[in-house]
Parts: C-alpha cells; sequence; structure tokens
DNA sequence: GTCTATAAATGGATAGAC
DNA sequence: GTCTATCCATTTATAGAC
C-alpha cells in the first residue's frame, strides 16, 4: 500500500535496457516487412512507446539502428541448431513450419535480407555473415567435393522458397500442404547436397 | 547548309514517344539497380536528358512511372523463348549467361523484384502476372503430375540463385566457373521438374 | 514539348526543458 | 531517461513561361 513517494509511477519503469530492446524489436518487425526507407524512425519510435528523440539517443541514426538490427538477426539465424536427422529434410521442414520454439526466429532473417537489397550497407553486411558464418558450417555438413559452393545453392534454394512461400505466395503455393512442399522443397535439396 | 529558321536546333529533336521510351529505360536502370524509394525522379529524368517536370506530365506521379516499369519488365521476362533442349538447362544457362542478344533481358524483372519487395503495389502486380502468364506457361512445359506446385518450386530456385549470383555474391559463387553452376543448377532443376 | 521556379509535404536529426 | 518543439534537407508535384 505504501507507494513510494518518487519515480514508481503506474506507467512503465525508466529503463534504458528495456527501452532499448523494446526499440530494437520494433525496428526489427518494422524493417522486415516494410524495408529500411518504408519504415519511418517515428513508427518505430511510437511501437515502442517512446519518442522519435530516444531511437537518436541510443542509436545515434537511424543507419545505426538498421545495422544494429541486421546484425542481430544474423546472430539468430543458425539454420542447423537442434537439428535431428536428414539434413535436407531439416532445411524443409524449417522453412515451411519455422523452428518449433519461435517459427519468425527463421525468416525474419530472410525478410530482412530481402526487403532491404536496396540498401547497399545491409547486401554487404549479408554477404559477410554468409562467407564468414552460415556457408562454412553449412558447407561442413555437406561435405565431399564442391562442398562451398553447394552450400551457396543450398542458400539459394532456401532464399527462393522464402521468397516463394511468404512474399509472393502464388496460389499454386497457397494451396497446397505443407507436406507437399516439403517433400518437394526436401528433394531438390537433397539433388544439391548429395 | 540551308539551316531551317525554326525547330531545327543542333540539339536533340522533340519528340514525345522518344522522350517517352528514354525516361522508360532511364527509370527502369534506376528502380532496378536502387529500389523504387532511393531512385529520385530527378536522377531518373537526368539520365534521360529532361527534367523531372516532364516525367510528372507524361506518368502522372513517380508511382504511374514505377507501375509502367513493372508492367513492361513482366513483359520481356518470358523464360522459355527462345529455348532448345532440355528445359532444366535451359534455364540454368539463361540464369547463368543471361540471353545471348540482351543478357540483361533475364535478370533486370528479377532484380526488379527483388529491390522493390518492400513495396505493396509491386508485389501485386508481381503475384498477378506470375499466377496468370509465367507459372501456367512453365508448368505446361514441366507437365505430369502437380505440375502448378512444381513450376513454383523452380520459379523459386531461379530467384534464389539470381539472388547469390547478382546480388549477394559470396566468395564460392564469385570464384565458381560458369560451367560449374550450370551443371549444379542445371541438375537440381531437373530433380524438381522430373 | 520542355524548362524554371516554387509550393507542399515528408522525415531524420537536435536543443533544451523536465 | 524521456519528451516537446523545431530545424533542416530532401523530394515529389505543379503553375506558368518560352
Amino acid at each position: 500500500m505504501a507507494k513510494r513517494p518518487v519515480s514508481a509511477s503506474p506507467r512503465r519503469r525508466r529503463d534504458a535496457a528495456a527501452t532499448r530492446e523494446a526499440i530494437l524489436a520494433a525496428a526489427t518487425r518494422r524493417f522486415a516487412v516494410q524495408g529500411y526507407e518504408r519504415a519511418g524512425v517515428r513508427e518505430i519510435a511510437a511501437d515502442a512507446g517512446v519518442t522519435a528523440a530516444l531511437v537518436n539517443r541510443y542509436f545515434g541514426s537511424k543507419e545505426g539502428l538498421f545495422a544494429e538490427v541486421i546484425e542481430r538477426a544474423l546472430d539468430m539465424g543458425n539454420l542447423l541448431e537442434g537439428r535431428r536427422g536428414d539434413l535436407a529434410d531439416h532445411l524443409a521442414r524449417l522453412m515451411v513450419y519455422g523452428r518449433e520454439d519461435s517459427p519468425e526466429r527463421v525468416y525474419t532473417p530472410l525478410l530482412l535480407l530481402l526487403r532491404s537489397a536496396a540498401e547497399p550497407g545491409a547486401v554487404k553486411l549479408f554477404r559477410r555473415d554468409l562467407n564468414r558464418t552460415e556457408l562454412p558450417l553449412l558447407a561442413e555438413q555437406i561435405g565431399g567435393d564442391a562442398a562451398a559452393v553447394r552450400a551457396v545453392m543450398v542458400m539459394a534454394q532456401l532464399t527462393g522458397f522464402a521468397i516463394m512461400y511468404h512474399v509472393l505466395r502464388p496460389k499454386a503455393f497457397a494451396d497446397a500442404r505443407g507436406e507437399e512442399l516439403v517433400a518437394l522443397l526436401s528433394r531438390t535439396l537433397a539433388a544439391c547436397i548429395g
């Protein structure tokens, strides 16, 4: 009952770290669905329950915010984590159903990539991450001859599938059953891996 | 020697149709590499040798111009034209080398799609075109069971490959020989078609 | 048919109060 | 730590001259 006299407002507590996280989360969502240019700093701030001034205070600029969003998205994009069983089947299920715990964790990076393909800075970041992290990991799993190129082919397939499934969604895909897509994707992946 | 007294300036003749074409061509290039938002009407106009006022005069607005660019790009994107021989091999060569007569005709639509993926209007136009034109044509070539879904899978692969090859270009792809890529892509396409 | 000049709006960034 | 108010650059779109 005894209310603290100072700074215990019933609304939201002042917490720099929490605010930073809120802004980052809101920005990730906006950038992923609207792309860099169309997502406004004002909107993002509003989503996070603050004003635009704070965004610039914490991240310096819109570009700074964007860079941090991309880095974080790339971090969470480990495609191999939690795998059990066949690689092609694992990847196919991941693309169609997402990860069990947090489905959006899989395709958010892909959407971010897709919708930021016009930002030169973003493309550089993605390329660097591919070369350093994702592709070597994938290549190691694939093994054998020309594993490096095959790994890129696999990434290409996953990216293309994500575009069709999550963005363009033509009729034939919207009507298809999940298992049908898994089977099809898994088979083409296998052809490229094996 | 006899110079016409009126309107025969040594510079450029006044020709509405030619000007329209020039603007359209410039806009296609700009939109394909910079995306809708980053491409400015002033730049486009300058590329075409005119001023921004004319662009709006001919196309009403930047959006109107964009719509016409997309429609035209989709028109020229017929992947099957000029095919001889195996479908998978034909498509693979098309993606790696472009078309013999005009290489950029193949991937310009894809780049346009990629760099405009954040424009809702553009996505709708692409989806409509896919459903009406490209996918049925492809499905017809594929034939057999579930041709419709397979056609989407093929489009997904082509799109993904284009992104890796023309935009992200990770090291393994930049280093690879053309024929190696053709072989790899052709093989995965075949797995999905057959 | 094309340009110049300008209107009008948008959106990122900053200063300073609380 | 957060907000209000404002500045400033950019960019689309238009009116009117030539």
